[in-house]
DNA sequence: CTGAAAGCGCTTACAG
DNA sequence: CTGAAAGCGCTTACAG
């Protein structure tokens, strides 16, 4: 009577030899077969196929990635979780690299680029597949670990200006020009004094600030008393806090270009307690079209970014540089869409 | 003239016998010395230690993980990213388990068990060192998966109830006990006939219903036409419709326990836009104490619930489970706390 | 197209 | 307290 058959390994765990044993070929052919490699004939596919299921064998991937040098994981940087814009861009990219084989590694820098290198310098030690990051601002040393490193990198969420050397690979879109095309927006409305309120501050903020800027010069109508930063996290209480303060200081302000949604989400519940009529007396603007926004009273003008779109794509083009295949454009505008709602 | 040392490794890293070599011992001792296993001299120590940093030694994870058959990797799987809650919780856990040395490989159930399985089977194949789980309704493949994996294991968010058998480790709050008080709390303010509108209806949810339920039979006042549930995600975009519906179909209602802040404030907003008077007309009350709640007009009646220091919590269990030393306590309460505001 | 050998960089028993 | 040997489970050249 045929017992089962012994396992011999200590841990229990289904190997490469044990399918190798059960098909009748070599181990490195196993792994050939499996990893669809060519020049395995078929009729060995086959079989290492079926013997591989039958005995539910699973690749180690400490084991591979020894092996190999090369792990499934790719990390991914992003400046923070309590901004809804990096949680959908996070959640595409994760969903397009887990559907490629890929694990995803997630860093969280806090907007800082020390803590960006230090995560960098983490990440880098498990030989990650592949590196998404945000932006493109980063330490010398950082910018050096990532070359050095040799690993595939895409850079997300802005492109470089005009003339500007940008990194290698990168998705995203103009933060300037959308920057520039809300103002205008707000101009083409008939309003006059447009104040910009940013917080955070981070490289993609300051270029809408640069694009607003542009877009008032041009209509002959930029005064750098209308520029309202302050570096805090933003959030509706900034926003409520903020709005509270421009209107104050500067009553001939006929429009506020938040930064980001959840500002302009504040300023709007400010003025709603405040009695002030939005877009009547001021109009407001935000940047994201985050939740909510369109369920504001009014309801908030702003830019729709395409942060999931960016992420799948952003991981796809990731997954061909992993693969050897250089993609066809090395950055890829994904554009932005003015969002015209009722409080402008 | 001393030339550099060559390395002979075709990879280029620096290994733990290039240490071993630099401070004149063998192997296995650096490997001890460096993990501060005991049972090394003191002096070997030093010598080790000097030589590793001079050379900046890191050591292989994966080849770690291949010979010790456990990951630094710690796996933690969360229903959803696109609720505040579960990014507070992860933000949390991820920075406790970063201190203490591990990843976070992060997996989104999106609230389905079946998914939930497949992504604890990758996870596993990762020989992962710890695992941080929401809840604990699993599929019984998945308890079986976890049981075998021998990986040490906590559950986050809720707790048994009284007499329940739960899973061996868990941190978090009654959500029964929670739903049940905040509905005493809307009791006490005068209201009588308190709806439930629950979205989502995952396990967490339907413990707020029970709560809700027991409370206003305590009381008396339960009636089923009082229950408003709905499968589909939480969002500000449903709680609007759903108070609609419920005020068009059920006029005689002086109060609403929405089961998650984000339908609360849909609600309220929704309530501005209609001009139906909250709280006079009737009370909102909300779950969680979003962002934004405190800024509602009017401000919004919720439950603040504790899921940052879950997060620490949990994660610091784990670590103690990892190192192999049992907790004091196998399940932690953190409680919540209820704020009342203008909206009840 | 297939395989035997060597190696990836560490740790786990097993000796002493 | 220290070390020589073996092994974790794969893949990378190198042959044929």
């Amino acid at each position: 009577m045929p017992t089962p058959t012994k396992r011999l390994r200590a841990t229990g765990r289904v190997t490469l030899s044990d399918v190798a044993h059960a098909a009748g070929v070599s181990p490195i052919t196993v792994s050939r077969a499996l990893r669809g490699e060519r020049a395995v004939a078929p009729e060995l596919v086959a079989r290492v196929q079926e013997a591989s299921t039958r005995l539910g064998y699973v690749p180690d991937p400490a084991a591979r990635a020894l092996a190999s040098q090369r792990s499934n994981h790719v990390a991914i940087l992003i400046p923070k979780l309590s901004n809804t814009l990096f949680v959908d861009l996070l959640d595409a990219a994760q969903q397009t690299l887990r559907a490629g084989g890929f694990q995803t590694l997630i860093g969280v820098t806090h907007y800082d680029e020390a803590q960006e290198e230090q995560l960098l310098r983490e990440q880098l030690l498990h030989r990650p597949a592949g590196l998404l990051i945000t932006g493109w601002n980063h330490t010398a040393s950082a910018r050096t670990l990532m070359e050095r490193s040799q690993v595939p990198c895409v850079h997300l969420m802005d492109l470089p200006r005009q003339g500007e050397v940008g990194p290698a690979h990168c998705v995203g879109f103009s933060q300037n020009e959308a920057g520039a095309a809300l103002t205008r927006h707000l101009l083409e409305r008939g309003r006059r004094r447009i104040a910009f309120a940013g917080a955070q501050l981070d490289p993609r903020v300051m270029q809408r600030l640069y694009g607003w800027r542009s877009a008032l010069q041009e209509a002959g109508l930029y005064e750098p008393t209308l520029e309202w930063l302050n570096p805090a996290s933003s959030s509706l209480a900034l926003g409520a806090v903020m709005f509270e303060q421009i209107m104050g200081q500067t009553p001939a302000i006929d429009a506020i270009f938040f930064c980001n949604d959840d500002l302009a989400q504040g300023a709007l519940l400010a003025a709603l307690r405040l009695g002030i009529q939005v877009p009547a007396r001021v109009a407001i603007a935000g940047f994201n079209d985050l939740p909510g926004s369109d369920h504001m009273l009014p309801s908030l003008t702003t830019v729709r970014t395409p942060r999931a779109q960016i992420g799948t794509a952003g991981a796809g083009m990731l997954l061909a540089l992993m693969r050897g295949q250089p993609p066809e454009q090395s950055c890829v505008d994904l554009g932005f869409e003015i969002v015209g709602r009722h409080s402008s």
